[in-house]
Order: structure tokens, then sequence, then C-alpha cells
DNA sequence: CGAAGTTACGGATGCCGTAATGATG
DNA sequence: CATCATTACGGCATCCGTAACTTCG
């Protein structure tokens, strides 16, 4: 068994059992893969894909078996190579994170951290919850930040990292402007434009209203604060974002109120999949985005048994509020 | 970097940083596992072994973290290996076995599982409760069976077979044999026989005692209980052993003291390592060895998250007394 | 000088790429 | 007939074993 043959089945199952395209992203040749491939199940004893002619047309429970081993054991090979480059040059490398909200936490942190570590290649990727919880349970991004708790990041360690809560925003002149004190009921009575459902705290802000027993009239959704700034303006409706989103400068022509005693405050969390090697610069970047993330208890949120024991660490916290 | 070269890394930090064991061991030539090293060292850019002059001396930090790692990678690589096995021929493979106590329970579910898979080759080693725990968390064996709990098994997935008591064994003469009912403190006034420290459920005797702030004068142990009967005999001291160490028909010359009242029951567990793939012969062998743990309660119990959701599987079981 | 690791070198294996062939829809 | 996998084959890298060398206690 080589780790090439495991690599080749990987690509091979990634790319819908083609091998011609598992060849081209892995630049090298069919015929090599196919061969490979041949000759790992023959070491094996086992077909790993079902083939009605020559054509692969599925995988076996073997397969299915191995390829999720075979995952593994490459993502444990890539972290001794973590490991080396930690010692061998610790400040270079690459960071990936993924998240569902990048603009206005965010920038600052990459800002600080790309000027520290210059040569550290950073990539960003957004997606929603769940493409976000796959990508790093399976390797692809180092770190995912999620504004959201509703998907199920089981197989992550979450650490909580801020809290932060929403306002609404109107055209200055709208008439809700004059309820005081603001409750849910006045708000449930406008057309509402904010978040689409998995984003930005979005079932945080349902359950709210359905624990008022109130029906929301959200008559427009979007994945970013922009664009539901644009519908308010045009008069769609109000708009309810988080409230780091609005900028008495830049929004003038809009109309804040605090809404903070209206929902419970949402948190965004910043996790990683067990078993990844954290180099200095992974743990820089954690305290440079929640600054109570020091490394010792990153260390401790790593060393934890359980996620109850996990929780325990960062029950006491005061984190920051936005 | 290749699996060899892991194999070849593992290989030396197992034998005392010695190539030419390694080599011995591997049945390959010394140059070669020296050369690999090297290129390994050289690919990862790190040095891994500490040299003065041409001897290996020590492993760095850097080599420290790679070599666990490394073992991470075999371990799941055997893993693969296991699961072709299980497909392509489910009755042949091989199971090994670590425990403190192989005398009692154990024999007739192995001559039961050998009867039913003549072809898995089938190890066991005795060892104390450290050492199994070592074996089986480092893959060096499939199984740990343990009648202690002190040792920290925290790495194992533990789960619960039978319960067990003793007996105290005395020549048939003895004044102890008069005493009704029969009480710690009694037993207290003679010297005993046991087991040594960490074996057999040791810790829970001692403990009974401590309860009653009774010292026992313990004037000798063993870590087996025909070596204990052969002190009685010989009138060095009362003995406290497991009920199913004595049998009334071999050991006439002894009589026993029924002590399921004196001392809390012990409960033997059979553990192994969370990632181990299990195959059927797994599954069978332990539903041999403790019939409640059936094969969907053991995938119950290696998919629980914590410890505790682990120990709630087991709460409510009867187990088998002994 | 003996025990251990490194260097040197030759042979064999095996991996990979190109080209040709075969199967499938 | 286009797409895709397999077979065939040749070159080249690499891994391994033997032998010679070096170093250290």
């Amino acid at each position: 068994m080589k780790l090439q043959q495991l690599r080749f089945l990987l690509a091979v199952a990634q790319n819908d059992l083609n091998i011609t395209a598992a060849a081209e992203r892995l630049f090298t040749s069919q015929p090599g893969i196919s061969k490979q491939i041949r000759l790992l199940e023959e070491e094996l004893g086992v077909t790993i894909f079902e083939r009605t002619g020559r054509q692969l047309t599925g995988i076996t429970d073997a397969g299915k078996a191995i390829i999720s081993r075979a995952e593994a054991v490459l993502r444990e090979v890539d972290s001794i190579r973590d490991v080396a480059s930690e010692f061998s040059d610790p400040r270079a490398g690459s960071l990936s994170i993924a998240t569902t909200q990048a603009r206005y936490v965010l920038p600052p942190v990459i800002k600080a951290f790309r000027a520290r570590y210059p040569q550290v290649d950073l990539q960003m990727h957004q997606g929603n919850p769940e493409q976000i919880s796959e990508m790093a349970a399976g390797g692809g991004v180092d770190f995912a930040i999620a504004t959201e708790a509703t998907v199920d990041f089981g197989n992550l360690i979450m650490m909580p990292c801020y809290h932060w809560n929403r306002t609404i925003i109107t055209p200055c002149d709208h008439p809700l402007r004059d309820v005081d004190p603001l409750t849910l009921e006045a708000v449930a009575e406008y057309p509402i434009v904010t978040y689409v459902f998995g984003f930005t705290g979005r079932s945080q802000l349902d359950k709210a209203f359905r624990r008022h027993d109130l029906e929301p009239n959200v008559v427009f959704t979007a994945t970013d604060a922009d664009v539901i700034k644009t519908y308010v303006r045009l008069g769609i409706g109000i708009g309810i974002l988080a409230k780091m989103a609005y900028s008495p400068e830049q929004d003038k022509d809009l109309c804040s109120l605090d809404a903070t005693h209206l929902f419970p405050p949402s948190t965004t969390r910043l996790g990683f999949r067990p078993g990844l090697f954290l180099r200095a610069y992974h743990y820089d970047f954690i305290e440079l985005f929640a600054s109570h993330l020091t490394r010792e208890l990153v260390d401790n949120a790593v060393e934890a048994a359980s996620e109850q024991e996990r929780n325990a660490l960062f029950t006491d916290l005061v984190l920051q509020e936005y």
C-alpha cells in the first residue's frame, strides 16, 4: 500500500468516479491512476469500485470504509508536514478559513495577521454553515467561523468568540421610530428584510418572534447586509441586521433603532477539527480574533474529553459584545 | 514521504534509537534505514533525531510530535487492511488480547471462539494494568481485559463485562470459621495473603478495609490465585481471592467463607482503542465474553461522544455475577 | 578494536508517461 | 463517434542490499 494509491483513490472518489478527471486534478496520467487503483484492490483483495464494463459506477461497502480511513491517513500525513514546517520555519505556512460572514469583524484581524505573518499564505472561503462545517471537518480548511449554531458542528472543536446583537434600520421618516419602547409586536407589523436562513443568526431571530407568537412578514432575505440596506432604501421594508453592519456615517440616509432588548444575543464561534496540528500562527490568529482565547485555553479545549467539559471552560468568560 | 519511512522511524524510536536493532527487527538492511531516515528528515526540513557524532542520542521535540503522528498513520493504514480482510475473508485474521487474569472466565470463551473461528490467529498477553492499557492504546493488542479500575484507561473505550466478588480461604480448622456473622474486623485480625497491588481488584479490597479504619496485615501478595492458595496451605495466613478462583473439588483441603457482603463487587471490563476497526469476529468475541454486549450496544459505545454518554449505555444492564 | 552509522555503488523493482486498444452509450 | 478505462511498453527514479569507510568509546 502506498500513500500515492490512497491519494489516487480519494481523487477518483471526489471526482464522480471519473479517473480522467482525477488524473487531471493531480497532474498525472490517467492510466497511472487506473493501474494503481487496481494494484491497491489486488493487494487488499477487495473491489473498491463497482464497475459496469469499464465504467466506474459505484463504491462498494468495503470501498466506502476504506476511503474514509484513507482520508484519515492523508490528513495525518499532512499534519506531519505541518509539524515539520512549524519547527523548520514557524513563520511560513498556510492558513485557510471558511466563514459565513467576512465583512465586519474579520478584516482588521486579517490585516493584523498579515502584517505579523507575511509569509503565511492566507485563504478565505465563504459559504453556508453546512459547507463550512464540511470543509473544516474534511480538512479542506483549517478554521470555520460561524455565526449560527443550527448546524451540527459535532465533529469540530468550537469556541465562542464574541456576542453580537441586532439593530433595526428604517428610512428616517418611518413610523416605527415613534414607538417607544420598541417591541417585537411593533416590529412584526412591518415587512421585514433580513438574512437568509442559516446565516448570521437568522434562526435566533425567528425563534424570538415565535416565542411571542408572532409571525414576522419577511419579504426579502439576503446573505449580505449591504443588500439588506439597499432594499430598505427602496422602501421594501424595515431591515434587521447585525448592529456592527450599520455605520452612522456611511448609512446616514438610514436610521437605526437598537434591538438588543428584543433578541437574544448571538454568538460567533470559531472551530477546527480535532487532530488539526495548530501552528504558532494558528494560535495567534485565534487570539487576534478573540483575545480571551489564549493558547493555553485553546489547548485545554483541545484536550477536553467531552463537549460538556469543553463548554465548561468557556462558561465564565466575558466575551466582547458587538 | 513514504509509509516505509514512517515504519523505519518508529522502529528506530522503539529500539532505543538503535538503527541496527531496528533493521534486524524489520528484516532489512541497516544502511537502508539510515538512509531513509535521513531522506525523511531532509524532505521535512527537520532533524528528528539528535546525534552526537554518528550515534543517535535523543529525539527532538519535532521528532516526538512527528513520531506520535506517524504511529497514528500506521495504525490507520493497518485498519485499512483490516477493513479489506473483513470483506475478502471475514473468518480469517488475528485477534490479540491483553489481560491481567487469564485463568477462570476466559478459557471457555477462548475455546468457543477458536471453535467458531479456527482461522483467526489468536494471541494473548498477560501484564499489569499499565502495560495492558498501553498495549491497547498503542495498537499492540486489540482488546484489554482488566479487573482493576485504578489505571487511567482514558483513551480506551471500556465496557463492563461482569461483576465478581471475593471469598476467603483458610485451613479448615481455622478459628475464623467460627465467627458468625463474618466481619471485616474479624478478618483483619489474621495475616492475609492476597493479590499484589494493581491486580484483580486489589485496590477495592484495600478501600473496604480503609473505610472501616482497619489496617489489614497483608503478609504476602501474588499475581496468581494458585500462589495464594499455596501459601494459605503453608499456614502463612488466610487468603482473600476471587470467588471463581476457589474450586471446592480441587481445593478440598481448604475451606472457603463467602465474603461477598464484606467487599464491594469489582467489575471486569473489556476495552479497545477508538478507531480500531472491529471485525465480525471482534464483535463475536465480545459477545461470547459478555453476552449483554451485543454488536449494537458496542457500536453505540463507539459512537458515544463522551465518556458519560457511554457509561449511560451501561447503567441499566444487569451483569453476570461471579 | 569493536560497535555503530554513513557513504558508495550496482542491480532490480516499480512507478509513470505515451501510445495503442477495447468497451460503452 | 466520443468518452473513458485498460493494456502494452520503455525510460527513469528509487529503493534495497553488499561492501567499504568512518567515527567514537
